[in-house]
DNA sequence: TAGATTGTTAATCGATTAACAATC
DNA sequence: TAGATTGTTAATCGATTAACAATC
């Protein structure tokens, strides 16, 4: 294993969950091996590409064979941590938080949803998807008791730092942000920013100059 | 204008929507200038970078001075497109269609969201957010009408080749693709893809390591 | 064995960082 | 003027592509 020694690229851990999900379409499609080629034909990824990530991690392929299928499957999900068996909480029951909690992808890939925070007294109490709603002020207590170890921020902007700072001092350890802004963690905590008119502003750029880049991600 | 000539990254146009939204923050704020320093300090981004990533559009700051936010905040919005007024639609009406139909920063961008398409006969006719749902067979009439630009595909990924296909024949020009599917379009179709699962499986890699990277995005 | 395909090293390409002259 | 800050060029760093030896 090679994770500890290399430090693997943003790039590289971001393609392989597209590898994954279309390994696990193979299997579901009764394919046994795959070739770089014919996996780079299905992601629009070059087979060298392919070869060079996986082989970031180990030595995954059968030389004049290709992948098993099954194999590799099994271990990219380790080197995802998706054997972990992540709980997970998402904070604010908007139109977003509320297709959020009702996204079958995350469950599939072995992430639980444990939590569901809200201030609005209305919404305490209810369950959406089987997951209760329960009072940010108890964050900290459902937190611990249900070893919820990311959270999903989905307020609106102006709350969206006040409700970082309570989900570190709960105890979490990655924030998913939906939030448009910026949040201040510590180093420990790992953030991912996902504002979604980023997607939108740069369609914009390109259809507006007619110039569609060679290569789509 | 150096637009033509040189061609733009990718990493450039993805930080100018950031630029954008911190900028319009700034104004709400009354803050008529800010340097490069101060700019890089809210978003975690080197003043060298967005020096960079500005300058390759043009000069919009004053040497010894920084940039004026009012200014600048016209000149990325028309580099983006924004005042393009660009009409999109949304297809699939799920929990993510839904809440992307209410979604209020799109339209605070200038998108503005013209149609909403689905095949389930309960829900068409239906208004989501003051926006009428149509069925899928009618698609082509209604781009016609209405002008729509982009597409964003929210439905099962089953079905996102199907629907891509019908916004090609449409005559859309741009495509965000929710589905966790490669699709495939001609190449003159410029395409987003938005894979919501990708997040959630590199946070679980680097909480599965424990090794927070240098820098966030 | 011959053909196929991986894993790895080297070459290229692109993006970020550093340095500094220009100038407000 | 002196201080500040941009815009740009050069240096570094990192990621992708190409090539090919290893080997199934």
């Amino acid at each position: 294993m090679k994770e500890d020694s290399i430090i693997i690229s943003k790039a590289t851990i971001d393609r392989l969950p597209l590898y994954f999900r279309t390994l696990r379409l193979l299997q579901r499609e009764d394919v046994e091996i795959i070739s770089s080629e014919e996996l780079g034909r299905r992601l629009g990824i070059t087979p060298e590409q392919i070869r060079k990530d996986l082989a970031s991690f180990g030595q995954f392929g059968k030389k004049g064979v290709g992948y098993y299928v099954k194999e590799l499957l099994r271990n990219i999900g380790d080197i995802l941590g998706l054997h972990c068996n992540w709980n997970f909480a998402i904070i604010g029951v908007g139109h977003l938080g509320w297709a959020l909690a009702n996204y079958r992808h995350f469950s599939s890939l072995g992430f639980n949803l444990a939590a569901i925070f809200d201030v609005d007294p209305t919404k305490i109490g209810l369950h959406i998807n089987g997951v209760q709603v329960f009072h940010l002020d108890d964050m900290e207590k459902i937190v611990q008791e249900k070893n919820i170890h990311i959270g999903i921020i989905a307020v609106p902007e102006a709350h969206a730092q006040e409700v970082a700072d309570k989900l570190v001092v709960s105890g979490i350890r990655g924030i998913w942000n939906f939030a448009p802004r910026k949040i201040r963690v510590p180093g420990s905590i790992y953030v991912i920013d996902e504002d979604l008119s980023v997607g939108l502003s740069s369609l914009s750029y390109y259809l507006a100059r007619k110039t569609p880049p060679k290569q789509q991600i």
